[in-house]
DNA sequence: TAAAAATACTCCATAGGTATTTTAT
DNA sequence: ATAAAATACCTATGGAGTATTTTTA
């Protein structure tokens, strides 16, 4: 089969009509010059120049061979370009899947910063819950995956690169809005909007309860929304109060709509996993080496 | 730089996911499609597959890739399909030059027959003067010339295909119509059509008639026309003699328009002439093996 | 005589092969 | 246990080099 070389050493000397002279354009000796095109003809039964004496002249086939190579050159350097652009970040794709309040809050802003500076990159996001996130890094349906608690897979490197904390928040018009504690027993007769069972802010909610010592099963909770944001928005319009992120709450606590109380409980890590065997795209590579980092890299 | 043999073992694994079936695919063993792909992506510092315990998926390079190497390799197909067809006549070019008489009244028929036989290949014939016709030859500016005449150049081949032989036509009006020979003293009498001064065929009708004993000083040119055609045309409308070739009224003559008298010259040779140096197209090659061999192939 | 292409040969890089190991199902 | 990819190692082809010859303007 044709060689590129081949190609491109044919197209040096269609050029210049002189194998000498292509030769040194192309930093190669006239024998070798002479050998590729000498090959290129044998193997294909066309000579592609006359050599009258010291001229050089492309024959037909050659006449019609040079655009030809000059189109497969440039199509060979353009995949080569892309290749190289590829690895250095000017163009490709990033996949990221994550959980309800790190990919509402947490996420967006840093996606959006690192989105300006590599414009030529573009990102999806998703939202699934922690056995999706993992299922989807696992099978490869995304490059990166982040979760609002620790994971542990042998198959995926974990790095915490931030974290938030549970806060009950209530609105104006609560009983509790402006005070720093509430009692347990307060807590148990209080009127709750909470996550879905099942969730992990709504377990850690509970968790964080019962060490405060709540029965759990006397606990009111009068509304169960999907996400943070309804329960946010509930909150706003004056009833009930909730246990969740405080990065849910952060602007309306800023702006005085809504009030936070802590909660004496861990803070909950942001959990980055990817695929350890899978390849890293350069443009995840970037990202993630663009957020914080809490705790060590785990690369197990 | 990446190869061709690289692409097609790449495309191969991509379409396969298999390292393996890709290898009995192509011919090769399993070893050397894990380094082929091995070398291209350490080349280009990018992983094209993922190697996840048996499964093989493309990574998004190799995604990117797989349609730029598709293309490129069909191309590369068709660039040797493409030689493959000139070296057997499915395509090609031929460009002819030939002399007045030849290249009018004994090139075309042959030249149609052969352009039927092989209609890939385009055809160009023109028109030229002896000298016109070496000098394109020598110029590499034809594959072939056709001469009415002798040639002696080192650089050419020479080899008679056909012969013309010069006779004096005449109209249906003239007093010879119908008779098998004239005096010199009515060739020197007559009213002759003649072609211009300095082409072969008047160079080689004064020479006939001057061996007759005709003293061509005393010659009556009444008209000088610039080819046989017009001269042909000429004596149809009955005026004058006219030395020319039998091939120009050969029609006519047989259909009885015009009368031919025999003049008692050597036919003239006609020879087809090719650079020796210069690569034979296998167009050019088939069509001058489809003629003719008059006198034996000069090769020397 | 000089310049250019071809030829002869030598050498080395690399592609491909065989045999084996590693790994995951 | 099996199937698949990677690895180690070897061989040989071919591409590129140097040196030389041939050819022609």
């Amino acid at each position: 089969m044709m060689t590129l070389e081949q190609l491109r050493i044919f197209v040096a000397v269609a050029e210049e009509l002189h194998f000498t002279r292509a030769a040194r354009r192309l930093r190669l000796t006239q024998p070798a010059v002479s050998s590729a095109i000498a090959t290129l003809e044998q193997a294909h039964q066309v000579p592609l120049f006359h050599r009258i004496g010291r001229s050089v002249s492309l024959t037909e086939a050659g006449r019609l061979l040079v655009p030809q190579a000059r189109l497969i050159l440039r199509q060979v350097a353009g995949a080569e370009q892309q290749l190289a652009d590829l690895s250095g970040l000017r163009h490709g794709t990033m996949r990221i899947i994550a959980s309800q309040t790190a990919g509402t809050y947490w996420l967006p802003p840093r996606l959006h910063r690192f989105a300006e500076q590599y414009p030529g990159v573009s990102i999806t996001l998703a939202i699934g819950n922690s056995r999706q996130v993992l299922a989807a890094v696992l099978a490869g349906d995304v490059d990166l995956g982040l979760l609002e608690s620790t994971v542990d897979d042998p198959h995926v490197s974990r790095r915490v690169c931030a974290e938030d904390r549970l806060v009950i928040a209530v609105g104006q018009g609560h009983p509790w809005f402006g005070r720093a504690t509430v009692t347990a027993a307060e807590l148990e007769q209080a009127a709750w909007i909470a996550r879905e069972d099942g969730s992990g802010t709504r377990a850690q909610f509970e968790q964080a309860l019962h060490g405060l010592g709540v029965d759990l099963r006397r606990l009111r909770i009068t509304l169960t929304l999907p996400n943070g944001e309804a329960i946010r928005t509930a909150l706003l319009s004056g009833h009930g109060a909730a246990g969740l992120s405080d990065l849910v709450v952060a602007d309306d606590v800023a702006a005085g709509r809504l009030h936070a109380l802590p909660l004496p409980v861990a803070p909950r890590p942001f959990t980055l996993i990817r695929h350890l065997e899978r390849y890293e795209a350069a443009a995840t590579q970037a990202f993630v080496a663009s957020l914080p980092v809490l705790s060590g890299v785990d690369r197990s």
